[in-house]
RNA sequence: GGGGAGGUAGCGAAGCGGCCAAACGCAACAGACUGUAAAUCUGUCGCCCCUCGGGCUUCGAAGGUUCGAAUCCUUCCCUCCCCA
């Protein structure tokens, strides 16, 4: 990789690059840079989204740097000042350490546990003492700290601002200067706090870090922000066959979006994927790349057969929820008997499906009003949702 | 402390005595279409009986006026804005 395709791969869709100059300059220093990236001690139940900068430091990794994972287990006694959440429960030692093994299961499906160092801040920032503390704090002024966007809009608005809050971003800046980190990356969230890093370096006769922000991903909208709580994301420890149906049903725009964020391609590459003008293959290929990451390469695989018997051939599922009916329940009016096994919300809502001919039987529609009985069978939802139906206490023979 | 605005279905937002289970938009769900989608079109979108249709409970809370209230009155709760 030349110089130039290098610095296009790892600035490959990142928001901020503080400075490109500078990180042209550090790649051209020829050794490994040490590459910082910080995460909360709190519980990771990372989608997608997270793994765009997952994925970035990964990028690093390919090309021989040095990438850190630190787990700010001291500056998660601060508590970043983000607004959010005002108290956030301090977490005792045997959290972090859960978490920390949390983390290492869902993101060393992407990184190279070999080659990923994983610490801790507490380990220097405890070390560092008052003393040391004052001295980091001098490197700092408060008009430079007020330029954050959250200090300002309160400070100007008369909300206090605790003093401990000033600490979160300097004691952040302070673990570039004791990993004497090159690059650090975070979300574009973290643009202060990482420029922060950048400017107290200096103080401490170190070369100001280069500083690398990563975007938010769109959800499968294509519109929001993927979040868990919009339900538009797509988890990282999500059964394959959901992820894979997930992936492809998210538009052609933005599957290219996620080709840039969540596949290790150059620019290049994307290009001419791209220039192939096959979107299909494309999603195709996008969502078993993906799966593979996280599940294999044959869970991919059989994810994908999968889809394509549900969504191209329109056939069951090998595999569905079972819906146990108990001795006499059956016959059972349709809309009863969705309601009842929770395959609908209510009654009500279970008559529209019906109505709107949504509601399948062994592949044949089932008519408002109707009864069902003879179980076994598979009954179906729309377009995705399968359930076999199946009398208790008789099992299914091969299954 | 003084003055003003407002709380309507998942969200936004109309309605301001009967034609209101409540316009409209978004989201959601389903159907059609398609290369899966997206886009588009169509339908649905409180609960219950369910075929039409019918019944029941909703419009911050509780009372009241009225043949009839989301709409009027009283009290209470909450939110936002301005002045001090």
């Amino acid at each position: 990789m030349t110089p130039d395709q290098a610095f296009a791969y790892l600035t490959k869709g990142c928001v901020d690059v503080v400075t490109a100059e500078g990180l042209r300059a550090k790649l051209a220093l020829g050794r490994a840079l040490t590459v910082k990236v910080g995460f909360d001690p709190t519980a990771p139940d990372l989608h997608l989204g997270h793994t765009v900068l997952i994925r970035k430091m990964k990028h690093f990794q390919d090309l021989g740097h040095r990438v850190i994972f630190l787990i700010g287990d001291f500056t998660g006694m601060i508590g970043d000042p983000t607004g959010r959440s005002k108290t956030r429960p301090p977490l005792s030692l045997e959290d972090i350490a859960r978490n920390a093994e949390t983390y290492k299961a869902q993101v060393f499906k992407i990184l190279d546990p070999v080659k990923t160092e994983i610490r801790f801040n507490r380990e220097w920032l405890a070390a560092l003492g008052s003393e040391g503390f004052i001295r980091l704090a001098a490197t700092y002024n408060v008009a430079r700290m007020l330029e954050r966007r959250d200090f300002r809009q309160r400070y100007e608005a008369g909300a206090p601002i605790s003093v401990h809050e000033f600490l979160y971003p300097l004691a952040q800046a302070y673990d570039s200067v004791f990993l004497e980190a090159d690059v650090e990356l975070g979300g574009t969230d973290q643009l202060f706090n990482l420029n922060v890093g950048r400017d107290i370096m200096p103080a401490y006769d170190l070369p100001p870090q280069v500083v690398l922000t990563t975007p938010l991903l769109e959800g499968t909208d294509g519109v929001e922000k993927m979040s868990k709580s919009l339900g538009n994301y797509v988890g990282v420890t999500e059964p394959p066959e959901s992820m894979y149906a997930k992936l492809l049903s998210i538009s052609d725009e933005l599957m290219w979006r996620y080709y840039t964020l969540l596949t290790d391609l150059t620019p290049e590459q994307i290009e001419s994927e791209r220039a192939r003008a096959q979107p299909m293959a494309s999603k195709m290929a996008l969502a078993r790349g993906l799966v593979a990451d996280f599940h294999g390469a044959d869970a991919a695989r059989t994810a994908e057969e999968e889809w394509r018997r549900v969504h191209q051939q329109k056939r069951a599922p090998q595999d569905m929820p079972v819906v146990r009916v108990p001795a006499g329940g059956l016959p059972c009016k349709a809309h009863e008997f969705l309601a009842r096994h929770a395959l609908a919300p209510s009654k009500s809502e279970a008559m529209r499906l019906l109505r709107a001919r949504a509601v399948k039987r062994d592949g044949a529609v089932v008519e408002a009003g109707a009864e069902l009985d003879g179980a076994p069978f598979v009954l179906s939802i729309g377009p995705s949702r399968f359930f076999r139906v199946e009398l208790e206490g008789k099992s299914d023979p091969q299954a």
